[in-house]
Order: structure tokens, then sequence, then C-alpha cells
DNA sequence: GAGTGGTCTAGACCACCCT
DNA sequence: GGGTGGTCTAGACCACTCC
């Protein structure tokens, strides 16, 4: 058709495939007419379809595999509690998550995030723990946790497959105390290998402090999860 | 130069650029060289600059100005604790916050967004407010809530300019518990439009149910609000 | 007017997948 | 081979801002 009045016709587009996926007529996990036909369908180059279904992406809503097609994206979101500290395999069975952990890397790296300077992060070199948690088969967390170098190298083969608390706990840590910071953020590099997410997709993260008996010995840590795949609830009696 | 391995120039650009913000070698608030520039230096066409440019906007990275120039965006973040419920002004005073609020619309509508599920939603209509919470006259907050339709229509009248639990308040409404569900997800056509930021943007979500002494009236809304402009802590003891 | 970013397009090439 | 999405490019046009 003619008549477009402004330059928005990639918008034009995007919100009509979102149309159609909120009306059930692109239904989820199924495959769109390609670019070529949407394009023809539409009246507008493919590149401008292409645009705009890669412009969904980021949003949750839609998947393109090369060679394959596009999908629209099928939704399932894990809902946990916040007070779980989710440190602790126990924590995870009892959401009825069926935890398993994936470690991903040793590294000595320092803390650069400056999101963590509200956690009063130390400035120098830690231990750092790369790890995906997955529940039911699914990865779902992201965990990237900064311990002391200080630590026994006994504890740190258990990190392989042990949630960090757990290994820890098991060497008489205690843990006194918990402090989050709770944001969303574009997806890390890291992430967006880990779950296949592209540039700028939405995660939640959480970013923790774990105080310990001995006043020198934090955990400082942080997990990203998909907004797609991950929300915190709360309960707060009245004021 | 010649000598390109695989078709990701978009992405050298990109993270290129990136490094430079990062290393200051671009200021916060500075303007960037122009596209025509930046295509001349890496040898790339202008085209492909702008797609790296535009791809580091919902990272909160960039910031376009048609006709002016791309600049590196200043990250101001509000920190504020979870246990505030933020409907009421001496809770956002306490933040030291300075709050002030602009109401945007008063419809009826049902509640459509599946993650209110969690929450226990009512299915029907609803008198819904919107409004833009700001904090230091920078908008912080995208707030719609929804209120059972039986409410006093004086009540209504105060939603101008009054957060709306202390509306509800001060007619003698007894606010009992408050659940959140906390998640991240992409802005919402009125949060890019408040906010001026692009599709995809990244947006800590906060969804709340309000019980009162009254079963049957709950109030229901969710706020939005701009990764970069409010992230939440939480403080919890020892289990 | 000159410069800016934003858009749309056609054309070309690539890697991938399935048959 | 023929389909898919992904990329890069040149060229053109637009709206905007500043001088």
């Amino acid at each position: 058709m003619a008549g477009q009045n402004a330059s928005v016709l990639h918008q034009n587009v995007r919100q009509e495939i979102m149309r159609r996926v909120n009306a059930g007529e692109y239904a989820a996990g199924q495959v769109l007419p390609s670019a070529a036909v949407l394009a023809e369908e539409f009246g507008v180059s493919s590149i401008t379809v292409k645009r705009a279904l890669r412009d969904l992406q980021p949003a949750g809503v839609l998947r393109s595999v090369p060679g394959l097609g596009t999908f629209v994206r099928e939704q399932r979101r894990f809902i946990r509690d916040l007070d779980y500290s989710l440190t602790s395999h126990a924590d995870a069975l009892r959401l009825g998550l069926n935890p398993s952990i994936s470690l991903q890397s040793l590294t000595n790296e320092k803390i650069v995030d400056p999101a963590f300077d509200v956690l009063e992060a130390p400035a120098g070199l830690m231990l750092c723990v790369r790890k995906v948690i997955s529940a039911d088969g699914m990865p779902v967390m992201y965990d990237t946790t900064y311990l002391p170098r200080s630590i026994d190298e006994a504890i740190i083969d258990e990190f392989a497959d042990k949630f960090v608390g757990d290994a820890l706990r098991e060497h008489g840590t205690e843990f006194t105390a918990t402090k989050l910071l709770i944001d969303a953020a574009p997806a890390s590099e890291h992430a967006q290998q880990t779950f296949s997410i592209p540039n700028g997709y939405p995660v939640l993260r959480r970013l923790y402090r774990l105080n310990t008996t001995d006043k020198a010995f934090s955990v400082f840590g942080v997990t990203e999860s998909p907004f797609d795949r991950l929300a915190c609830t709360v309960e707060l009696a009245a004021r």
C-alpha cells in the first residue's frame, strides 16, 4: 500500500508483527513467514522487515536462527522468593528447581563494575568463580562470585559442582548477613553467550555481599538472569 | 584496511567505541565524532557506524539526537531500599528524593500483563491511573496503578498530585500487606516516551499488590524504571 | 547552507540448514 | 540447489540544528 506518513516503516512492521504474536496468529514456538514473504505482504523491502524482526529479538519476542527461520519465543519463567539467597543447594531444592551447576572459569580478577560500590567491594584482586546455574536443565542464572584470594585450595576444588555457600559452610564458615542490590541491565557478554541472547537483552541482576563471622572475609558476587527466565517475589508486612 | 575475517564489522566498531567510552577517551556528556568521520577512521561505511552507534543506545551508553550528534550518556542512578513501598510521599522524602508527581491518564482498563498472574490480579475492568514520578526533577518511575472501580470520585481527584497510597490513607483505608514481584523487562511504550529511551531499553519493574483491611479491596500496579535510573537494595539477616 | 542522525532501498555476498 | 537470516555498501531522501 502507498501513503506512509513518516519514516517509520520498520516500526509499523514491528508493531503489526507484535500484534500478530500477541493475538496468537503467530503461535509460540512457531516459525514466521520468511522476511521475503513478509516484505511482499507489507510492501516494503526485505531489509526493512529484517530490521523489524531484529528489533523484536532483544524484546524476547522472536528468535532468529540463520538458515532455519524466525520463531516466536516460548516464555517460561521461574519465580523465586527473594529471601532465598540461592547460594546453597538446599535453597534451590526448596524452590523445586532441581539445580545443576556448570563451572565456567576460575580466575583472578578485580571487581570493576561500579554497581558494586554500594556494597563496598574491595578494590584488589580476588578469586573469581564463574558458573552457570540451571533449573530443570535450562540455564537460569549466570553467577560470578568474588572471594578473597586467601582461600584454601581444597575448598576451591569443590566449587566445580557445589554452590559457593555450601562449600564454605562445610569448611566452617558462618554467614551472618546478606546485602543485595537488585537492578536491571543489558546482558553482559558472558550472559549473551550463555543464554544465546542478543546484545542489549534485559537481564535481572542480583549483586550480593555475604558477610561472615570473620569481618575481613566477605563474599561478593552477581547473578544475571534473562528477564524472561527469572523473577523475584517479596512479601512485606504493613509498616 | 582489508582482511576482515567475519561479517562482524559493526561489532568491531561497537566494541572499539565501547572501549573508548570506558577508557574515558569519549567522556560522559561529550559528543562523539560524527558517523561520517568515524566511518572514515574505521574504514567502513557510515551506515555500519550508525548501526554500531544505534546498538549502543539500548545499552544506555550513547544517546543520539538528530541534528545535533551522538553523546555519551551521563549515568546517575538512584538507589532505594526495597522496604519502602514508594506509594507515599513520606517514603519518598525519607529517601531524599524530593519527589514530584505528574498524572498522565485516568482510564478504565483490564490488567492484561500475565506477569500479574502471580499476584492473583482480577480479570475485570479497573480504574487505571498512570503517572510519572520524578526525583529532583528527573523522571525516575513510570507508575501504573489499578484500583477497584468502586472508588469514591472525591478520592480520584486527589490522584493528580498525590501518591495513591496517601490519598487512600487519608480516606481511612488501612494497608495490611504488600506483595511484590520484581523483574526486568524491555521498556513499555509508555516508558519509552516518558524517559526518551529506545525500544528494548531494559527497565527494572516492580509489580505490587497492596492489601487492605477490606479483603475485597486491593490495589495493584507496576512501576517501571530505566535500569540506569534506579536500583533496589535489600538486607537479609542470616537464616 | 552545511552538518547531523534516521530511514528506506537495491544489490551483493556470506553462512547456515534442509532436501 | 534453494531456502533462510545476517551483513555490508552506496545512494538517496528526510527532519533537525546551528550558523
